[in-house]
RNA sequence: GCGUCGGUGGUAGAGUGGUCAAUUACAUCUGACUGUAAAUCAGACGCCUUCGGGCUACGUAGGUUCAAAUCCUACCCGGCGCA
């Protein structure tokens, strides 16, 4: 069970500081979540991510029914005890691959789209752009898939979806949903919304049968896509099922995150955790503290960090390009993580260029200190007022 | 010395008379990445350009042809075989 407090609100803002009580320890709010997908930080052993002073691990339910098979997880104890991570855990559902593996299959389109391409599609135009290779179909009684990696046949189901987290054992789980294409039309979105909140109302009938002793907090999902109508009827109606937290997911342009986070917070229980889901992007992470959210996941760092891009006070670098090279200084002057205590430059890019496996893991635990430790500061900010200060600051360097 | 095979863009290696500035891979350069299908993907990659095109290129020099990286001759260089 969940215990939420607030230490201080921002005035004039959502954004609040604060601490969730779990069994396996306190997380300060806002937190950036680390993401473990497949029960590991890619690139990370379980004592790297200690030493980064993550929080909370969350990993992926899909990607762990596959493989290795939830039974292999309980066995072993639970995906945290599996790899060794002793800290707060989350899983999601398995929701979001209703996108990325189905609307989303073989397409540009990312659930956080520029404006320009986050046009709606009339209700035939989606249909015939919908990807005839993809994975994944919804119904109203959950979503079918193929597994990518051998082709089987699947169906998750909102119930299915929290038998297999059960199983996985994590601290927070997600209720299973549909995440939006940006592209969807309206129609489409609002029956989509109806059929999240039959989920959420199945996922957690069934969760109750499951955890009669309270073991796991279930989180509600806030879907909706760019619509205001959309989601203040998804935070009235989630909000009001009995919910340990929320998440907020599904698709934003990248100019309203904030915005569009903010119809929902304001309808949400405050005395309940909400949790970005998949965001990570550092003026993202502000405008969503802002907005009213307390915790945030995101592949954004280590993604970007194997790809070779790596966050520095003053932007972002791509450490593939030639200039680094023989430039013999940290990747970001004055960073206190390993990576930049140890290595430099041009050994990062020799790394990259070399493919040696260490460019993932030192990039990787360059970009999760860096953004671990900007919510952090976020954090600092909102406890001693010099939030919007901070803000400003931070993002002109960025941002140059 | 004789015979034989071969010399193609940064590298390897296709092409063997027109559709070739030349397949492909690698290298190189650049970009993207937001609940991980991702140690991935995309673009550029002879020179110039008013983006129509122009120019120079397939060892070197000639030649045949309307047209040559592709055919012929000589030379240079390399592998292999025989002396």
């Amino acid at each position: 069970m969940l215990k939420f407090t607030i230490e201080k609100k921002l005035e004039g803002t959502l954004a609040r500081a604060g601490e969730i009580e779990t069994k396996n320890g306190v997380i300060k709010t806002p937190a950036f979540v680390v993401v473990g997908t497949k029960a590991t930080v890619k690139a990370l052993t379980a004592e790297q991510i200690r030493s980064l002073d993550a929080q909370v691990v969350l990993a992926n339910t899909y990607h762990l029914y596959l493989q290795p098979g939830p039974e292999i997880v309980e066995k072993a104890g639970g995906f945290p005890k599996f790899m060794d991570w002793h800290g707060p855990t989350m899983t999601d559902s398995g929701g979001f691959q209703a996108f990325s593996l189905g609307a989303a299959f073989g397409k540009a389109v990312s659930k956080v789209a520029a404006a320009d391409a986050a046009k709606e599609e009339t209700d035939e135009e989606y249909q015939s752009d919908m990807p005839d290779e993809r994975l994944a179909k919804v119904t109203d009684e959950g979503v079918t898939f193929k597994s990518h990696l051998d082709g089987s046949k699947h169906l998750f189901t909102p119930e299915s979806s929290m038998e297999v987290q059960w199983k996985l054992g994590a601290d927070m789980i997600f209720a299973f949903d549909e995440c939006t294409s940006p592209t969807a039309p309206y129609e489409y979105q609002k029956k989509s919304l109806a059929r999240t909140y039959e989920w959420a109302k199945r996922s957690l009938a069934r969760h109750e049968e499951l955890d009669t002793e309270k073991k796991q907090s279930l989180f509600g999902v806030v879907q909706g896509g760019r619509h205001q109508d959309l989601r203040e009827e998804a935070a009235r109606t989630i909000g009001a099922l009995d919910f340990d937290g929320f998440g907020i997911g599904g698709s934003f342009t990248k100019d309203d995150i904030g915005t569009a986070v903010s119809w929902v917070n304001k309808l949400l229980p405050e005395d309940k955790p909400r949790h970005l889901l998949g965001i990570g992007e550092p003026s993202d992470l502000f405008d969503a503290v802002e907005a009213g959210c307390d915790l945030f996941d995101c592949i954004a760092p280590t993604r970007m960090a194997r790809h070779g891009t790596v966050h520095t006070t003053t932007g972002r670098l791509n450490m593939k390009n030639a200039q680094y090279v023989d430039q013999f200084i940290p990747l970001d002057e004055g960073c206190t993580c390993y990576t930049c205590q140890h290595h430099t430059r041009a050994y990062i890019a020799h790394l990259f260029r070399a493919e040696e496996m260490t460019a993932a893991t030192l990039a990787s635990i360059h970009n999760l200190h860096f953004i671990l430790r900007l919510v952090e500061n976020i954090r600092e900010s909102i406890l001693n007022d010099t939030f919007h200060q901070y803000k400003k600051d931070f993002l002109a360097k960025y941002y140059k």
